[in-house]
DNA sequence: TTTT
DNA sequence: TTTT
């Protein structure tokens, strides 16, 4: 699902994976996954007149399921799809109190675009 | 333009502004507009057992025209549908040193849901 | 769910009906619910140079619960949003004994945008 | 563009070339591509209970530069995203006066998936 | 056949 | 901080 009471929050990116993907169990056992996307969009000119490109980069987290199957397949620069949605956490800096927060983009399906051609989802997703 | 170099970094939201956006002119003159838009997930039970709601609040920022238009016509409340791309922007925190960061929804085009039914896009989209 | 095998095969329109939405139960007792959707694109300029729209008629198809809904608040002239996939049947034309085919979207979810803000999706994507 | 007036038309399709793509110069001397992707949903299950997959073939037409890219580089069996809009065309058949039409997307921007990973767009879209 |  |  990816609308709900008459919103829609909807992110997809296509991009390689910055480093190999971070697994870990949290507490309950549940599998989690993170890794950092890099997406291009045009920038600048260079000296000589060249056509620049910016790198974006992104945050995505995966769980359960998924995120056991891109800890076994995804590795450092391979190339993937992920169709997700927004998700900010915030919370109160101990030394500062200042309120920060973090953005992220929360995994829904993922498709390994390089090599094999398999879809993965989330298991909320089936 | 929604993708480069075989990447691609899209953002669609659907929900309801916060608050009347912020709109300023920068130093050359160009408009920028700033809000924040509200979209909602399942959220867990109540002691009733009845469905919750929890809502995400995602920050979005305008160009040019299209800041214009909607610091013209937007206010709070409002529904509109967003399409643009994730950016995020990082700098040194004076005080503690620390790198800190803030990620927000780039708008490449706005459609203005009840009401007008009028799109609005970035110039560099056009 | 909008991906499997590592296709993907997705339709988003906001747009207007043409007509009352065509309800009916099928031999089967499930409901059906068929309408057509006006998006409009830019077309070419008139006599005086002024820019005209083209419009472009898609046939969307509900099925379940969903088409039940759309056959109670959908009426023409209302403006929706379509979240689904491409669809063709195809069929022996008894005359000419020719292959002929209609494509279709099959609809997902379908958000009301004007008047009400519900969100309405197939049972299958629950 | 994908929006125009309020209303949006927009299709992503990611699979398969069921065949080599069909390129032709049009009587103004710009170049034209059609080629038909597969993409798969769920089906039922075949007598052993195993899932099967349903094949859905789509037609997409490039014109102009991004006709002559997937004309130069595509092949059957290659995988491709491609962005697009839906578009009919209708006439009026000789033989039997009566009206017929056939659905297809009109591609704005094609990723090459498997292989090179450069992103290729219509020249509107500059 | 919609709408602005 | 929105809305139903």
């Amino acid at each position: 699902m990816r609308s709900f009471r008459g919103t829609v929050n909807r992110v997809e990116l296509i991009g390689r994976l910055g480093a190999d993907p971070e697994v870990r169990q949290v507490g309950n056992g549940v599998s989690f996954c993170r890794f950092s996307l890099a997406t291009n969009r045009p920038g600048g000119t260079d000296e000589q007149g060249k056509r620049q490109s910016e790198t974006e980069w992104t945050t995505v987290e995966a769980w359960e399921r998924l995120a056991e199957v891109c800890g076994n397949y995804l590795q450092k620069g391979r190339r993937v799809m992920v169709m997700g949605s927004l998700r900010t956490d915030s919370w109160q800096d101990k030394e500062s109190g200042q309120t920060r927060s973090r953005t992220y983009v929360r995994a829904d399906e993922i498709i390994f675009l390089d090599g094999g051609n398999n879809r993965h989802e989330s298991e909320e997703e089936e």
